[in-house]
DNA sequence: CTGAAAGCGCTAACAT
DNA sequence: ATGTTAGCGCTTTCAG
């Protein structure tokens, strides 16, 4: 690597004229800037931005942490926050906390170790005390992507209307018939599920109906986790009708396990999920999806940050996007009277009391 | 962000007493260590890993370079690369490019700037003579995952047997009855798509058949592509009576366009992936897929470029890992005998010549 | 318009 | 065992 020093003793100019050069100074003579240019690509020299960073007080680096990239939404996600931040020229340092709180932490430490001049961050556990402190203590712009953080106002969001999405979802289930909606939905530490759960609630009594207890299943969202709590779901005395599924690597569990008992989606179980990924829309029959644009959600965020890098001392700002029910064969038409119990084809000892 | 001064000050120390103390120096007296210890402490210093990166020569950083992050294999390639390399203390600076050639070359370009410590990198077009010479200005350690960059062996690489995949897979539709194989590929210029048609050539003509240049389709894989390749494989005058499908987005485009056509796979088609993914494990029929250990590979590239960088002088090694054909129902009983066109179920005038 | 000098925050070499 | 000094590569004063 060719450094500043040598380009300069090249062009028989002192380093600072190089650095003029390529800054595009205003007052610089064309013979100087084509002997410096001449000698730049002589040597192939490409300023080194840690050293640059380090004296100009900034490193165009911006971190981004999400809870798990193996989620396609998130690498959607990162995907359009990566492509907006390398156009507007930052490198984004990227995190990915594995749904482990504690790891979303230590990254922020560690980021900010790394001199990131900005953070864009979608944790897993948005309701940790210590993530508020640890945020408090960052000196850059935060941006909170579909995250909600109490106590900590300094961050700009981008969010989606998952309370809207979930109502939309709920009532199209009702005046389909259900009155046993059951939901497997990621962790309520974190936005999006909170959100959801709250949209349901809200809907079913207003229909003069309740969330039973029982049917609302709360974890990190694995293939497991949706085939086990499926699983619980079909073998309740009492059964649900329809369920809605909040994540995607759950949704994967959830249609294998409703496959191996030879359940029918549209026939013995409503199914609706609130992420529309490919494997919901090309399945068979088509699952019922709440969608949203993740890409520009993650646009916006990238957008946000790098107006508030610019200026300074900008507010922060919440924006909201919209959700959008997807209605598919998944949901229409399953049997929802009393008594009609999701069971699979080879439950034939239904205990009904 | 409080600086070592700080802390030195605060403590009544040299600034190198706090270096020492915290990077563990051997000499160092217990009392020194403890009022050390206990400035850190209070104004909650962190070293600025930029400023250290430019005074020692390496950043703890490394560059990770993939064509595309929405393919959930490259996802979860990343994700298992971020994870070995946090545990071993390394940041990661994600590039990301979109299946652009272009963007992959000024990605390492913008990462040697960046002062990274070494490079993993998949990127979209392996044959780039830009690229041989890009890499050849690396000075660090270099490992490429599942490509093969022809007058650049300075890399180790970490490949899969995708040839050895893509035989077992032309053997089983060979021994399901079929001498009409198509291939929906990506692009031939990395090496798993090249790979993989050299399979299929290799075992075809090793039963005395070959492969129809027109049912051979190649081209960046996007949902478009895939469902436009199976709609001109289907409109042919003799089309398929088996597709193979290798890479994931492409997938997703011809499962939709089957769909629309009515063809059932498994009876009117016989449909392999070459990528064992959620969609193809759980679509209807189940879908025969090539199957390897993505995270693997990931974990062995970055345990290969650790082991670099801690051995500065270490040969370059490549490691192959091994694929496995896992048969399921969609390539299973076709009638693939002369004349059965794949055709779908609104295909009324088939011409046959 | 251009050069010389200082310094970002840290650590390694050299002193003591 | 600890303090002092120098310098990583760059950019930004400050002179001229």
């Amino acid at each position: 690597m060719a450094t500043i020093k040598e380009v300069a003793r090249s062009a028989g100019v002192a380093p600072a004229s190089v650095t003029r050069v390529l800054g595009n100074h205003p007052n610089v003579s064309d013979a100087l800037r084509a002997r410096v240019l001449a000698a730049v690509a002589e040597v192939g020299y490409k300023p080194d931005l840690v050293a640059a960073g380090l004296r100009r007080g900034y490193t165009s680096t911006v971190g981004v942490i999400v809870s798990d990239i193996l989620n396609p939404m998130l690498a959607e996600l990162v995907d359009a926050i990566e492509e907006q931040l390398q156009a507007s020229g930052y490198g984004v340092l990227l995190a990915n906390s594995h749904g482990d709180p504690e790891r979303d932490l230590e990254s922020v430490g560690l980021l900010r170790q790394r001199r990131i001049d900005g953070l864009i961050l979608s944790v897993a556990d948005e309701t940790r005390p210590d993530l508020v402190r640890a945020l408090q203590h960052m000196t850059v712009p935060v941006v909170l992507v579909d995250r909600e953080v109490q106590g900590y106002n300094e961050a700009s969001s981008v969010l989606c209307d998952h309370r809207g999405g979930a109502k939309s979802m709920t009532q199209h289930l009702v005046d389909e018939g259900h009155q046993r909606i059951a939901m497997i939905s990621g962790p309520t530490v974190a936005y999006p599920s909170r959100e959801r759960l709250l949209g349901i609630r809200q809907v079913l009594s207003g229909n003069g109906l309740e969330l039973d207890e029982d049917y609302v299943l709360s974890e990190r969202g694995t293939e497991r986790f949706g085939r086990e709590a499926i699983a619980r779901l079909l073998d309740l005395r009492i059964p649900p009708t329809a369920v809605a599924v909040g994540n995607t690597p759950a949704l994967v569990g959830v249609l294998g396990e409703l496959r191996r008992r030879g359940v029918v989606l549209g026939r013995d179980l409503a199914l609706v999920t609130c992420n529309d990924v490919p494997v919901a829309a090309f399945h068979s029959p088509a699952i019922t999806a709440v969608w949203r644009d993740v890409s520009e959600v993650g646009r916006h965020a990238a957008a946000q940050l790098v107006a508030m890098l610019g200026d300074g001392k900008r507010q922060p700002r919440t924006i909201v996007l919209p959700t959008q029910l997807r209605v598919r064969s998944s949901s229409v038409g399953v049997r929802s009277g009393e008594g009609q119990a999701a069971s699979g084809a080879d439950l034939t000892a239904t205990h009904v009391t």
